[in-house]
DNA sequence: AATGAATGAGTTTTCATTCAT
DNA sequence: TATGAATGAAAACTCATTCAT
């Protein structure tokens, strides 16, 4: 009684070139959804965003903590990437110190991204996101280190010190009124606790 | 014609004196369900806890909100009760300074209770939290001033920082792996912002 | 553990007298809300609006029938009255035939209140509304009697007749866009069926 | 941690193709459902009724409206047909009048749809009937001009009359008692607008 | 005789997950 | 390999009816 074939839309999204494509753009739309709506967003809004049927969402990431550690793992990809940058300036001595800039950046991720902090808090509670956090210690050490030992920061902020003020920097951020008054808070914790605050520009 | 509404079980907790008694029945559960679950625990469940059917919580909480706020009204009670207790307690020479009791008590409900950061979250969202915010304003800006004069608080310490800083308390709590590493984190955090820490015991 | 008695409200409406008071309460409140929402609002609401308890509507009005039907026999009363004014004052050679007065009067009355249709069609399935429709034959039929032989309406016009139009009208005034439309196809309808049209005034 | 939406039966109607199936489905099931019970029957007994999950009768009708229009508009795609067909047949001299035909059909449908009633004057409430009804007066506006022209219809009956008429017909279909006496009071009613009658046999 | 809180079945609605095509 | 319809459990919400006080 069914007419016709008609098995999927006329210009699919086939083969292993754009299955890539696809993973990415799930990847953005979740990105954007989740920073708009919280980790709570249906999936399938994130698939209709993305322009892709359900099935290409679960076929790369089967659960929601896949797709919510896959955007917090992108973060991480930045921030190597700014601390790779940072340090390959860092022989002009004029240059900010790397740390420095590659703590600025997280600070601005947190501040831009409400999900960031749900994320992270999900994330804690899964071992996967120990990796993440090792990933992290591992970028930062090495600058931390350098910025004691060049006198930029305090010689007394350890690692330990630099997760403390990021987690705190999580409850200033999701309880705060506005941005503004964010980014104000923010500066004025980090400076308490002998941080850079926030860079000038947005 | 109507086929809603059969008639209901046979010894249930009627008329107005239980209705109290139900409500706060939900509440403890509300409480106890969201420190365990989040806020996003089905109200069957909590209604099913209290042993009540949904529609008294529903009638005494006509949405989630209402519920959420109705516990972190209580714990702001609890904090005026313990603020009033303490004060009177401090012509006793001997006695921990004010302030200090009522911080101390503010971060054991941090930490023990997971929901008390959602809650505060999502309440920053809503304007009748702007009230809540104002409560624990007024209970805290006397006892603040009376322990800078004392001396037992750093003299610069606003109460902007003492927001600042419970905030920044939520962060650290709603990241930490677990229990014991949240204690000593906050202490730690504490100690860097010039604030007291927890008390030794619970 | 249940404190104080305090069984019921401070000023209750109690005894005898204030019985009838709340039965003529509740039937005004179901009038109008009716007339506004249809036959399927709340009794809970309509209880509210009238001031009283659930309970005392439901002692009153057994079911929602009971109420729209006691609705209903309210119009019938005012439709008796009016047949029985216009009789009266019939002797008066000038004064618009009595058949005439009552007819406006029914549909003036469809035109006012959308739950008068909602509750015929409703009524008619049920036996009882067959005694309010022979409350209604009873009334009309000496009055169509006396006007055909008068010549005031069509001598082929039948107490049938009579019951077809009303029963049009509902149609008409139920799917009308507006009341001044509602008003204008009534008068459309009723004159070409031979009846008098709506009263001038409303 | 999530709950929701476990797997589906074994052998389902999936697929594109099944889709206009599962619609056609739902459609001739809240047909008869309507008819039947008026329009208040839960959604959920129709999908049930139709032998989809609530979640096909959702995406092919967010709202009960919809649905309900839907019917509506296969009506008038029903009268469309008969009303092509008739004009069709018209040439043959011994036919019946086209307008006839379609204004017996309209009556028909009425007669026997309880719900067409209850549609047609909840549509009145909405935009989108409008357009229905605009569908209706296209169709219907030449087989009236022809038929006055022929001289089988009064020539002073206008399509507002038409539109008057069917809505008195609703009146008199959703208060009678019986089909039987339905039956008879449309003929008798339309006899009296000067419009064709119901057709011999159903 | 009145009050109005409580019950809980019935309905609506959402959405994670599967799978025919 | 992608699509997107289908499923159906679960969650949210409503309200007729009862009954302790």
């Amino acid at each position: 009684m069914s007419t016709r074939g008609l098995p999927n839309s006329p210009r699919a999204n086939r083969g292993p070139a754009a299955a890539a494509e696809n993973r990415s753009a799930v990847l953005r739309s979740a990105r954007r959804l989740f920073a708009e709506h919280g980790l709570h967003v249906p999936l399938t809004a994130i698939a209709q965003d993305a322009g892709v049927g359900q099935g290409v969402l679960y076929r790369h990431f089967p659960t929601r903590m896949d797709l919510a550690l896959a955007v917090f793992d992108e973060n991480l990809d930045h921030i190597e990437e700014v601390a790779a940058q940072a340090t390959a300036a860092s022989s002009d001595s004029s240059a900010t110190d790397p740390f420095t800039t590659v703590w600025q950046e997280l600070l601005t991720l947190s501040l831009a991204d409400i999900a960031f902090v749900e994320i992270a808090v999900q994330a804690v509670r899964n071992d996967r996101a120990l990796a993440a956090n090792g990933r992290l210690r591992r970028v930062v050490t090495p600058l931390l280190d350098e910025a004691r030992a060049r006198g930029s920061i305090d010689s007394r902020l350890s690692v330990a010190d630099f997760f403390l003020a990021l987690r705190a920097s999580y409850g200033v951020v999701s309880t705060a009124m506005d941005a503004a008054a964010a980014r104000a808070d923010i500066d004025d914790l980090m400076t308490r606790l002998g941080l850079p605050g926030l860079p000038e520009r947005h």
